[in-house]
DNA sequence: TGGAGGTTCCCC
DNA sequence: GGGAACCTCCAT
């Protein structure tokens, strides 16, 4: 009887010969499949080599054995290798189980795979779990189905067996087999070892299923609607805020989970809002594409810039330049047209979903139901049908987060990248890839354009625009309509010098009530939470701190808690100094809830309201408070960067930044840059109607180049003073930096560890550290890091295997490369 | 001495 | 992730 290779007693000669690579063995070639399976369950480097029998093609999901296990994986390469090269006897290759039928990541996403692991320094199988279709591992189902009819003899179960395949319809599923008799069940494997009937994974046949999408949108009643925000908007709040959103949104019919996702309410607020005929449900078929407006020159110039790239297929890098309302959206518009007449997609990437109302619906109303939309609040069912429908080339136009950059697009035409100096775009796990970059290999990939958008670049796409590596495009803001409001800064040493330093300065104090008399509304932004950042001893000195954190714990007034805001460890506050039994234990500093009780003070009859995490934790509270300020039941809003963005509301005309300095303090190189792309935002927020707005910026810091030239609304004066500090201090764009952060329980073990890192990196390199970080300790785990400053195309690949080197137990070692955040 | 409980390290 | 193999410590 023949028997298998593999149980053949090898004779010591044999492994001899093997072992010096023989010229019978160690030249002969074998072809082999490259299979990354999903790292969270076959360990670090999970990616392992099958003999190719020919079924599976680059990016097939496979079924492969591991261990006694079977795992779900996909093939990232095909080639012809000696047991030299393989580094493990022929023997001991194994083969794959089965394809898994109809999943297959595109070749473009397996380069794109191969760049993300080679840039950030993870393995392919990590870059992978980014790009791999989500839940199809709990999707997959096993089916028998007839096969060959062979001409032995059955007997009379297999013939039954035969036969219930066939008024199956051919096909029943593991489930169905596996209820049977278990005499039945052994009788479909004898067939299937003949090859009789065929045993396959496949994903279930839930995709079959999808039912015809239905449609809301805003009833055309604008009285109704405004009717309902004014004498129910406080009752129902979830329904008010959705209302707005939508309006803000402009228009066109979105299905029920769009609407969900944007105002992150449940579906219940949707039917609720349809059965009091504020939203009116509309078929598919029913929906008419809108006429896109006429094009200003400077809009149509764009355009056409991108158009020819789209063509020609050049991977040109367009930065579209331009504040808010001077047309950046129109642009995006055209130019996605003209990659979607030749056939091609578009992907349009955004900071943050929540945020991109306004895009969804104009995609909508222009392209129709080809758009697919990318979310959080996806399940991993809609997830998978959304990917699907995206690989089977279905949805013509994705918009969505980072994350999208991987969707299985087949032939990308044109990317955009709104808002592309948000730090949102860097994912801070693993893979810590950065989008805009990802992005840009992505168009060279696929030969098509990549426009970035932003009122204020990123210092490194704007550098490399003044460079010609990134084509620059203007577009100047719209004269009379969008008016920029007057900054004003107000400095505050001015106070302390007086010996009492207010909460806002006159100016702005007078500003508000002015504003108040005229029934106009302001709004007030701190970016620090709570009532104060610690509390101190009057008498010891003592300051509330975090147990397994190295920061300060915030006192929340309003729970009479003492939080830690980075591992959100709380204590109710203590009635004395645990040091020294004082009771003058104080609050110092400032953050939201105390500007909120100043407020009061200062303006007793006014309606005030605070937006922040804490209040938004609450369910619904976020709702409240926006319908709340937005119909003007409340006259002052104060709160933290969540007022910044998204809403627009008409009525307000002065906006106080309470302290800019909070983010300049923070100590890292892009600080600056921070502050000035904040300060611009938050001015953006003032003066949106037909009234002026004004707007006060208080800080210490009046001579901040971040302040100064947001006075001015100056981008282009803020970059050159900040850019030139880059240079000299050597920073990025001019060299690029490697974070490499060592955390642990244990102190000397992260100290010793890090010490180690040291000394493994290759010599000739700039490092700075290792020191504690900023943040020496979060969630009991102590952190070290050193800082590599490299030339901006430095092979990175020695500093990997210098980190890879180290092993110190439980301490682990990231490597964070172009991060965003140092602390 | 053995067995309970923890840790490490392979899986192609 | 899961299992084998290896390690450690202590009760007997």
């Amino acid at each position: 009887m023949l028997r298998p290779v593999r149980d053949i007693p090898r004779s010591p000669g044999w492994r001899l010969s093997t072992q010096l690579g023989g010229r019978d063995h160690g030249e002969s070639t074998r072809a082999v499949l490259d299979v990354a399976l999903d790292p969270k369950s076959a360990g670090r480097r999970a990616l392992w080599t099958y003999a190719d029998n020919g079924d599976a093609a680059l990016g097939d999901a496979v079924l492969v054995p591991i261990g006694k296990r079977q795992a779900l994986g996909f093939v990232v390469r095909r080639y012809e290798a000696t047991a030299d090269e393989l580094g493990f006897r022929f023997d001991e290759l194994k083969s794959i189980i089965e394809v898994v039928n109809g999943i297959r990541i595109p070749g473009v996403l397996l380069d794109l795979a191969k760049f993300v692991a080679e840039t950030y320094l993870c393995s392919l199988p990590v870059a992978l779990s980014v790009c791999v279709p989500p839940g199809v591992r709990e999707r997959l189902e096993g089916a028998w189905s007839l096969g060959a009819p062979a001409g032995e003899k059955l007997s009379v179960v297999q013939q039954e067996v035969l036969r219930t395949l066939q008024e199956a319809g051919g096909e029943l599923s593991e489930a169905e087999v596996g209820a049977l008799p278990e005499g039945i069940q052994r009788a479909f494997k004898a067939l299937r070892a003949s090859g009789q009937v065929n045993f396959v994974q496949r994903l279930a046949p839930f995709l079959e299923r999808r039912q015809k999408e239905k449609l809301v949108r805003l009833t055309s009643d604008e009285a109704a609607i405004e009717a309902f925000l004014r004498s129910e908007g406080k009752r129902k709040p979830a329904q008010a805020l959705t209302l707005m959103r939508l309006q803000a949104a402009g228009g066109p019919p979105l299905s029920p989970l769009e609407v969900r996702a944007l105002a992150g309410v449940t579906e219940t607020t949707v039917r609720a809002l349809a059965q009091e005929g504020l939203l009116e449900w509309v078929t598919t078929d029913e929906v008419k594409l809108s006429v896109p407006p006429t094009p200003n020159p400077e809009q149509q110039l764009a355009v056409d810039a991108i158009s020819s790239a789209i063509s020609d297929r050049e991977s040109t890098a367009f930065l579209l330049f331009g504040v808010t309302g001077s047309g950046k959206t129109e642009v995006y518009l055209r130019a996605a047209a003209q990659a979607l007449a030749m056939g091609r997609q578009v992907l349009y990437l955004v900071p943050e979903i929540a945020l991109a109302t306004q895009a969804i619906s104009q995609m909508r109303s222009r392209f129709g139901r080809g758009v697919a939309v990318l979310h959080s609040e996806l399940t991993q069912l809609e997830r998978l049908r959304t990917w699907l429908r995206i690989a089977n080339g279905e949805a013509s136009v994705v918009l969505g987060p980072r994350s999208a950059i991987f969707a299985p697009l087949p032939n990308l035409g044109l990317i955009v990248m709104d808002e592309e100096h948000e730090s949102a775009y860097k994912q801070e796990q693993s893979p810590r890839y950065h989008a805009r970059t990802v992005a840009r290999e992505l168009a060279r990939l696929h030969g098509c354009p990549i426009v970035l958008g932003s009122a204020t670049p990123s210092l490194e796409t704007f550098y490399e625009a003044e460079k010609g590596g990134v084509t620059l495009i203007s577009l100047p803001s719209r004269a009379a309509s969008a008016q920029m409001p007057t900054v004003e800064i107000c400095d505050l040493t001015q106070g302390y010098r007086n010996g009492k330093p207010a909460l806002l300065v006159p100016e702005l104090a007078t500003a508000i009530s002015d504003a108040l008399a005229r029934g106009e509304q302001a709004i007030l932004f701190l970016n620090r939470r709570a009532y104060a950042p610690f509390l101190m001893c009057r008498d010891c000195g003592y300051r509330t701190a975090c147990p397994q954190c190295s920061v300060a714990l915030s006192y929340h007034r309003g729970e009479r808690k003492l939080r830690c805001h980075q591992c959100g460890h709380s204590v109710v506050v203590p009635s004395e100094c645990p040091k020294c039994t004082s009771t003058r234990l104080n609050p110092f500093g400032l953050g939201t809830e105390k500007v909120e009780e100043g407020l009061r003070e200062l303006f007793p009859a006014a309606r005030i309201g605070r937006l922040d995490r804490d209040i938004a934790s609450r369910k619904g509270a976020l709702e409240e408070v926006l319908s709340a300020f937005r119909a003007q039941d409340m006259d002052i809003l104060v709160g933290t960067q969540m007022v910044a963005k998204g809403l627009d509301f008409p009525n307000v005309t002065v906006v106080g930044v309470v302290a800019a300095d909070i983010s300049l303090s923070v100590p890292d190189f892009r600080s600056g840059e921070r502050t000035f792309q904040l300060l611009s935002q938050v001015a953006g927020r003032a003066g949106r109607g037909s009234l002026p707005g004004r707007v006060f910026v208080q800080t210490f810091n009046p001579e901040h180049p971040a302040v100064v030239h947001a006075q001015g609304h100056d981008y282009v004066g803020f970059f050159e003073e900040a850019i030139l500090e880059r240079q000299g201090v050597g920073y990025p764009p001019f060299l690029r930096l490697v974070n490499i952060l060592v955390t642990g329980p244990d102190r000397e073990a992260v100290g010793k560890a890090s010490g180690l890192v040291r000394d493994a990196l290759p010599s000739g390199l700039t490092v700075l550290g290792p020191a504690d970080c900023p943040l020496e300790r979060l969630n009991n785990r102590w952190r070290r890091h050193l800082l590599l400053k490299l030339p901006a195309v430095a092979d990175l690949a020695e500093v990997q295997s210098a980190v890879e080197s180290v092993s110190v137990r439980g301490v682990s070692v990231v490597i964070d490369v172009d991060p965003v955040s140092l602390s």
